[in-house]
DNA sequence: ACCATGACTATAA
DNA sequence: CTTATAGCCATGG
């Protein structure tokens, strides 16, 4: 349970307008991606976790099946000046929020 | 302790 | 594009 706190508290700190990915958040945390996909799980809908924040490496919405309708999770990205073309995040490059860069362990 | 599972990642074919 | 394999780690049976 100790690890999903952290992965909360990270996920959290992701700025509006950004987004990250698993294995960063598991690099940062010195885990494993497959964790914070699970911590997400766990998460889900219990705490305020910008869960649609987090998304693969690919910057694919893997994810977005679980959450409230399969459209909600692209639709808060939208929300936030994301384009989101199949699925997936467009100049996701750009809007990476890595936290072992910007947190700087 | 072993095995299966999963919102993952990397590499290979 | 899809599969397969292997590594990753917490949880549950």
């Amino acid at each position: 349970m100790q690890r999903f706190e952290e992965v909360y508290e990270v996920v959290k700190l992701i700025p509006k307008g950004r987004a990250t990915s698993y294995g960063a958040i598991a690099k940062y945390l010195n885990t494993g991606a497959r964790l914070v996909g699970w911590a997400m799980n766990a998460a889900h809908g219990l705490l305020d976790v910008p869960a649609h924040r987090v998304v693969n490496r690919n910057g694919i919405l893997t994810g977005k099946l679980h959450f409230e309708s399969p459209t909600k999770m692209q639709e808060l990205l939208e929300a936030e000046g994301h384009t989101i073309k199949e699925d997936k995040i467009l100049k996701f490059k750009e809007i990476y929020w890595d936290p072992v860069i910007e947190l700087d362990i």
